[in-house]
DNA sequence: AAAATATGTCAGCTTTATTGACGTATTTTT
DNA sequence: AAAAATACGTCAATAAAGCTGACATATTTT
């Protein structure tokens, strides 16, 4: 039953204009870059779904194939999570034939990890509509054009 | 105990290579577009713990500060989610005061949304850091690479 | 020999999302 | 007026992806 627009204390203290803030907050870039990133891994998000993996799956597999033979620890820092999540994912990932662990040739308690040729095709496959992604937005843009772009984005990391 | 680096059948097709495909794919922006919006989303994650909230929320209160009296419907198509989904998150955003619904003055079934002044200071306070990082992104840039900017977030969108 | 490091693993919890089903109020169509 | 469609709410169950804390093992460093 919709609960008939119950306000316990009935404040008339409703805001029904859209936030004017003199613009002092870009709220603009805010927006479009959520809508940006959120329509850039929709594409990825539905070839995943048929191999039963998401979006953590993905990452891991972007980049043990951008960089065969980095370490879990060097995963972690990449990705900013934590051991725990990164684990099952990551099995996953061994148990179904993407990636492999091969102990440390220097350091024997290392996990270096490569992938598979099937971790290699995967990478590249949920790569594919990004890249096209990415073209079609920058279609008819100068090589400047990308280059202010790619600063702006190096901009935005910590 | 780590396992050895066990592989059940070993295959020797590991790929050691750095996924060199000629260029085809771009993945420095790919790259670029995770890490920007990973820090880009940090700033208000860290705020919002503190009000027990997530990420969900934050969405939520900045598009109804966005758009006062945006409908259920119009929200679930901007976040692009399920009705469930969005429930929780409003019922707790209405609950704790920084959102009302008020019954459609023309279609009664409608329940527009508003912020209050609590949920105007959150939105702001939500989006004061990223505004900050999105400036000092832009530091030195020309009005003409902001509208390039613009102009490639645009074209990322479906 | 002791301490530190790299990794794995167990157990339990949280947030955010999903699907499916169903109920109610209201508006539109027949 | 009756039937259908719409807007919204809600119950139940589930999943993906993260978290904390604790602890074990192998290996390297001190």
């Amino acid at each position: 039953m919709p609960r008939q627009t119950s306000q316990k204390a009935a404040k008339p203290e409703l805001l029904a204009t859209p936030m004017e803030n003199a613009g002092i907050i870009d709220f603009e870039i805010i927006e479009l870059l959520f809508f940006a990133y959120r329509d850039f891994v929709s594409d990825p998000d539905q070839i995943l779904v048929k191999s039963g993996f998401g979006r953590a799956h993905h990452r891991v597999v972007h980049f043990v194939n951008r960089e065969p033979g980095m370490t879990v620890a060097d995963l972690l820092e990449t990705l900013k999570i934590t051991k725990q999540s990164l684990a099952r994912v990551l099995k996953q990932l061994i148990d179904s034939g993407y990636i492999r662990q091969v102990a440390g040739p220097e350091d024997r308690r290392q996990r270096k990890l490569y992938p598979t040729q099937a971790g290699r095709d995967l990478a590249l496959a949920l790569a594919e509509p990004q890249s096209r992604r990415i073209e079609r937005a920058f279609a008819g843009a100068s090589d400047a054009t990308r280059e202010s772009v790619k600063r702006f984005l190096r901009g935005m990391q910590d």
